[in-house]
DNA sequence: CCCTAAAAATACTATATAGTATGTTTTGAT
DNA sequence: ATCAAAACATACTATATAGTATTTTTAGGG
């Protein structure tokens, strides 16, 4: 990785760190070079505005954390029950203590900028796609193999896991984790319902 | 109602929209008195800073809001499947085209300015706390009555549903109205699981 | 080593923002 | 009608912000 690459991807990690703890919009560019080696001369170097910024740290760091944390992680199951419930449940056990307040990253973004914004909108609704296809097609397969029965709608049953995920999230911020176990405990009961 | 209390429903009123739309920290107290006939001087004299201003919001609008959309209706049906149901689905209904993309007001702020700021964080969850409440007490007694069975958790539920029902209005922000139609399906699944 | 383009640094502008200072008008009790 | 307090209006300050203009440094192929 060259220098400027470096540059880049510190200009990338504080702006993902300051913006998922305070927004988007109050995060300044100021802010984020001020705790960053790095001037505004570099940072309009690498990134035309702000905008541009924000969209490269949607696809650049959060996109692949889900892909790592939340999607890779359902091929360790066959049966699709477990395989959602498992890489929720050791997702949330790893946010414990750590993420809890500020929530999900791509949740927050959701919240704030898909109303205001059409292309952190669509960016964003790329991500989402993604996660639901996911699990909607891990679903679709346990249907085959007899995990599941067959009358259910795996797309609805994947956006209400993502949605309910997505909500857990948002109210966590609010209630910590005392709310993370309870929504473990109403997800395994609502996954069993589909066998 | 004197003038005064007019001038400062009026800001409240200007406030709940533009900050429903478009963020707590992004609505300036130019924005809100320079879309109502009210000056500067006219909004210190009614709150000492913004956040008494977001406070008072919280309290006389929104909570109101979610007494008379979300808990009134409750008691309409005594079955708490179709009370908790009926009531979102109503709900849901009318917010179909109109506020769809601007999601939930509550969980707008529970999702800004629950990690940002201590006065915001007790009083929404004083709201959030009080709708929960609501939801535990009709399970409980839907449990004696034989409509829910004895063992189901009734705190636990209704954390979920109320949890679930702002993973839709945030994740409903992007995939609009058929969100929310899947979602009601699910909902009245899961609910069914609990008799 | 040298020289050009990439990369970065510095200084600046224009605007927006929360809040204040100070003044004027309106209201309602006497 | 009077007058004090409530209610509102106007002008201002200090700071933060996104973005630009301009200059300086650094990297790497010849």
């Amino acid at each position: 990785m060259t220098k400027a690459e470096r540059t880049r991807k510190a200009i990338l990690d504080q702006a993902f760190e300051l913006i998922y703890q305070n927004g988007y919009q109050a995060t300044s560019i100021d802010k984020i070079i001020d705790t960053t080696a790095v001037t505004k001369g570099a940072f309009y170097y690498h990134f035309k505005n702000k905008e541009e910024m924000g969209i490269a740290m949607i696809k650049e760091m959060i996109a692949p954390r889900i892909a790592q944390t939340l999607l890779h992680p359902l091929q360790k199951w066959e049966n699709p029950i477990e395989a959602i419930y498992e890489s929720i449940a050791q997702k949330l056990h790893k946010d414990l203590d750590v993420n809890v307040e500020f929530g999900c990253p791509t949740n927050n973004l959701v919240q704030e900028m898909g109303p205001l914004n059409l292309r952190f909108h669509q960016t964003l609704r790329g991500v989402l796609d993604h996660w639901i296809k996911t699990i909607e097609t891990k679903i679709e397969l346990g249907k085959a193999a007899g995990f599941i029965r067959a009358e259910v709608n795996a797309h609805d049953v994947a956006a209400y896991v993502v949605l309910s995920y997505e909500g857990l999230k948002s109210t966590g911020k609010i209630y910590g984790r005392s709310l993370y176990e309870s929504y473990l405990k109403q997800l395994r009961s609502y996954l069993e319902s589909l066998s």
